[in-house]
RNA sequence: GGUGCUAUCGUCUAGUGGCCUAGGACAACGGCCUCUCACGCCGUAAACCCCGGUUCGAGUCCGGGUAGCACUACCA
């Protein structure tokens, strides 16, 4: 019996999406795709204490922003959030009562019990018994429905005492997780404590019971998650199990971490600010904190850039190939080519794949993505025609959009300074006398084109004698202030008759 | 501490017992191109964690060790 594959993103929205997380949203994406199944997003807002506004509204739009498509569940569309799909609702803050039945359904078959142990006491505990962990060893001596008359459970539930429910594990009992990326795994039960499944102080169930309900309900075929949950999936065979649903218990892949770059060590948000970079997609403005984490596409990435760089941190294709399209990752994309060990996140190689996918982008297309850009140095209505065609000149020696003003500066700006490396080495004592006369042979130009201007002043420099070098880098600084950028009959071209000659005539008044 | 996962160039990785003299990419370095700076192209350097075992043969299989990581909450 095939199933339909379904898989589900699940984040939380208690912040910006992080980097890894949109990796296993990318995972889960193109294992659907592939196999013609759906992709779900659903909210786990099931800790209302680390509720974050505006993150559920972030990671939308960050999926959206990445070609991340979402079947069913929560998605961005046109800039609003829209639920759809027969499974709903979408957020488990808003699946309470259906948490409730299957509370109680574990309740009556005895696979679970009320606990009224308060945070304290648990506390208490821990510090005295070390190791301490609620379990089969230790339910005994709790305060808990194993240990107290019904009546007096009722009594104090009625009464509205705070509670808990936990999941009765049974002791040692060998459970066997088959994971698609790591194959059998195995735990004993003993190691395995009794989970919270559910508080009464937020009538919300917690994580593994809520996942559980959820993935049964939505059809969930494959579960593709991080390697952090790999410890607690044996709990989750367990529920599935004491649910009566073993039949229909999803597959479970178990993804590699994303590791900070340098040393060891899952990937975090103070990772990007001490190396700086960003390891979120968007910029977040987080509400709660008031702190402002930098993303992705703030910083000039391309989608198409990350989407590739992510692919690869954890998967390779069968051959050498590394640059990808999405459809070309949803053709090749498979589990059994996931790596096994942790990627260290090589901001370096996300740059290489930045400055590939900005190439194929046309410079008109560049060039709307500059205007901010422009405008934040003073450049408010340039025209478009001539921001695309400087943008063809330099767009090869660039990682990303901003940079693009370091490359183009002087074709909006006149220099008014000279670089005094370029200068020390460039500009000889010859220079002004050739640039003088430099200025007669260009005025004398029957036409302004790179052909003509280059024939004119090469056959005068052969004619005189002169070296090219040297003249055409003494051209060059006059124009750019400094021995770089594009062929410089493309800048004259850009520049235009009147702007080159008023350069090199401001440069030999300043030099 | 306990449990689990993992282990190939600095980094991402290819490798599923002989095709491995260990391949590719990023970064580094050198050269070419050239009016400059880049880009690009060409090249150099760079790795199988250790010890045993299985086998005619091990990076590849097995065992042990070591190391790293994850988990060990009324967080996900």
């Amino acid at each position: 019996m095939e199933r339909r594959v379904r898989v589900r993103f699940a984040p939380s929205p208690t912040g910006a999406l992080h980097i890894g997380g949109v990796r296993t949203a990318l995972y889960n994406y193109l294992f659907a795709r592939q196999h013609g199944g759906d992709m779900l997003l659903r909210i786990e807002d099931t800790d209302s204490t680390r509720f974050v506004p505006g993150a559920e509204e972030y990671i939308l739009e960050a999926l959206d922003w990445l070609g991340i498509g979402i079947d069913e569940g929560l998605r961005m569309h046109n800039g609003k959030i829209e639920a759809i799909g027969e499974h709903g609702p979408y957020r488990q803050s808003e699946r309470r009562e259906i948490y409730h039945q299957y509370v109680k359904q574990l309740l009556d078959s005895g696979h679970a019990y009320i606990a009224f142990d308060t945070p304290e006491e648990l506390e208490a505990k821990r510090a005295a018994i070390s190791n301490f962990q609620y379990d089969a060893r230790t339910r005994m001596e709790m305060r808990n429905s194993l240990t107290m008359p019904a009546e007096e459970v009722q009594a104090l539930v009625e009464k509205g005492e705070k509670y808990v429910v936990r999941f009765k594990v049974e002791p040692n009992e060998n459970v066997h997780v088959h994971d698609l990326i790591r194959g059998e795994v195995v735990i004993n039960s003993n190691i395995l404590d009794d989970k919270v499944l559910y508080k009464s102080a937020d009538d919300l169930p917690t994580y593994h019971l809520a996942n559980i309900v959820d993935d049964h309900l939505m059809e969930v075929s494959h579960v593709i998650r991080g390697e952090e949950w790999l410890p607690s999936a044996p709990l989750h065979v367990l529920l599935y199990r004491a649910f009566g649903w073993q039949d229909t218990m999803p597959e479970f892949a178990h993804l590699p971490l994303l590791l900070k770059p340098d040393g060891n060590g899952k990937l975090s948000k103070r990772d990007g600010d001490r190396l700086g970079f960003p390891v979120f997609p968007l910029e977040f403005h987080n509400q709660k904190d008031g702190t402002v984490s930098s993303g992705y596409r703030e910083s000039g990435y391309l989608p198409e850039a990350v989407i590739n760089f992510l692919a690869l941190l954890g998967w390779h294709g069968t051959g050498d190939q590394e640059l990808y399209t999405m459809e070309e990752l949803i053709k090749e994309f498979s589990l059994d080519r996931v790596s096994k060990a942790g990627a260290k996140f090589d901001y370096e190689k996300g740059k290489w794949f930045n400055h590939q996918y900005l190439q194929l982008r046309s410079n008109e297309e560049l060039a709307e993505m500059f205007l901010p850009t422009l405008a934040a140095h003073g450049i408010d209505h340039p025209d478009r025609k001539m921001v695309a065609q400087v943008i063809g000149l330099t767009k090869d020696r660039v990682n990303f959009v901003p940079e693009l003003w370091e490359q183009t500066n002087f074709f909006f700006v006149a220099p008014t300074e000279y670089d005094e490396k370029s200068l020390a080495k460039r500009w000889k004592e010859d220079s002004p006398r050739h640039m003088t006369e430099l200025l007669e042979v260009l005025e004398g130009v029957p036409s302004w084109d790179a052909e003509t201007l280059d024939n004119i002043v090469m056959n005068w420099i052969a004619a005189k004698e002169y070296g090219v070098g040297i003249v055409m880098n003494a051209f060059r600084i006059c124009l750019v202030g400094a021995a770089r950028g594009p062929h410089i009959w493309a800048i004259t071209d850009v520049l235009g008759k009147e702007e080159t000659i008023k350069r090199v005539k401001d440069a030999l008044t300043r030099i």
